[in-house]
DNA sequence: CGCGGCGTTGATAAAGCTCAAACATAGTGG
DNA sequence: CCACTATGTTTGAGCTTTATCAACGCCGCG
């Protein structure tokens, strides 16, 4: 059973609960007996890139759990306008979030996708039986809140480039906490756009953001899909949004680099 | 409804079960029932302006039902450096979000503030036994995501005037699914700078943000803390960010003073 | 009465958006 | 296999908004 894909997972940390061995890891929220009944609610929905999962406003009758693929949750006021992804779903994320019985954001396929679908009556009748699934939704959702946080403290930030550190950073970190170790490339599975989308920014700005890095040597874009962070010590920083990037990286031989060794300083 | 003050709130609109009744109302989530046996676990704490609530990073002992004032959640990674506020939490909100047993923000009181304090502890204690208290802090937790993401959108505007806009629209909604009924001004009970901090903006952008607003003839500012919309059908476009203030505002005076909706497309 | 925080106003500079065109990369059908 | 189209990406030039820095008025408070 435990090699079986065949049951849904939601992920998350902790929360409350300190656990100082397993810090930062993510784990499956779900017993295997609590995976087991939630698949016999659930049906496997497959979407191609760019199909819709479910649009704003129309009427809320389930929720999916990724089970593979990436998936753009997102807000577009009126079509035309601009668009802001709220989040990039993928696996073990839980979508679907209503208000007042319709979806409260829009969901599309960013490629492929394999979902459990979820319809909202079961989980109710299954949540009032079952407590464990209770608080392991409990637990997604306050994992998804820290993420919207996150979210806006990004959007709170002026410069592109740190927009573009900080989701990166957010991609390292979601990354290493499912693999359980830190990855030598932080992969970055959508596209440019999309990042625009999410960082509210124009893809142009997108581009000179990550050009912006690299010249001040925070990191290499091996292609537009997998990034090396080179200075670990700038781009933290970068990160706290303590310094610019374009003033402050290239002066930074004073105090920086005692912790970490710094791959090429201050070319300019 | 009840005139014992003695017992914790919290408030939400529904989230998956659609009542069209009171659509966009808040309903007090607790069971009288379950508000006493919460009191039950709870202490009553009083902080005053300006005092710290709980501090990130610090160990998460404690979650607070705010009963009266106002709150500020912010987040700040170094001292003296960028303030974000996440939420200003009021009369039925709870607080104290935690990430692996430490708090992931801060609070402070932005004025008088009487909370229910509720030990970890005690409420895990409870939740396990209290199925009714689970679903309840499980549809608090659905609409507190629902306004990070609303936080999040507005943020992703880039004009500050529009900014404001969708934040009075924010606190308008709030107020009027606590009283029932829409009112003739909105009230900010928070000072510019906290505006500021909200909006990620400067105190001077939100300054000339109003003034934007008040010489577009949208709204009309009585003083500080209380605004009321003047113009209804620019504001809510102004909102939905179909059309921007500075400049069709500007052009007015060329186009003879129709308001004209000037929305973008992509036909080429 | 002086002090410090807040709010407003004014100049300057920087960063990004808008617009637009060149470029790259698929996917498609001949 | 190739043109051909559609989509995404990069680059460039001009314009707008806001941050920055500063000064000033206001108010409450010691």
């Amino acid at each position: 059973m435990a090699n079986r894909p065949l049951a849904p997972k939601l992920i998350a940390t902790r929360a409350w609960v300190p656990g100082s061995a397993d810090a930062g890891l993510s784990r499956s929220l779900l017993s295997q007996e609590e995976a087991a009944k939630l698949a016999t609610i659930a049906t496997i929905s497959r979407f191609r890139r760019g199909d819709t999962i479910y649009t704003a406003g129309t009427q809320a009758d389930a929720v999916y759990i990724i089970s593979s693929g990436l998936v753009k949750v997102f807000r577009q006021d009126q079509p035309g306008s601009q668009i802001l992804i709220f989040a990039f779903a993928l696996e073990g994320d839980i979508i679907g979030m209503a208000d007042d019985g319709a979806y409260s954001n829009s969901a599309t396929a960013a490629n492929n996708v394999t979902a459990y679908r979820i319809p909202i009556k079961s989980l109710r009748s299954r949540m009032l039986s079952d407590l464990g699934l209770d608080l392991a939704l409990l637990a997604k959702l306050v994992h998804e809140l820290r993420a919207s946080q996150r979210h806006a403290f990004i959007l709170s930030e002026r410069l592109v480039a740190n927009k573009i550190a900080m989701f990166i950073e957010m991609l390292e970190q979601d990354q290493a906490s499912r693999l359980g170790l830190t990855p030598e490339e932080v992969h970055l599975p959508m596209s440019r756009r999309d990042m625009a989308e999410f960082l509210a920014a124009t893809p142009a700005a997108i581009t000179r953001g990550f050009k912006t890095l690299e010249k001040a040597g925070i990191l290499r874009c091996r292609d537009n899909h997998h990034v090396a962070i080179l200075d670990q010590a700038g781009f933290t920083q970068l990160v706290n949004g303590s310094l610019h990037p374009g003033g402050d990286v290239a002066t930074r031989t004073r105090n920086g680099g005692s912790r970490l060794p710094l791959k090429r300083s201050g070319s300019r």
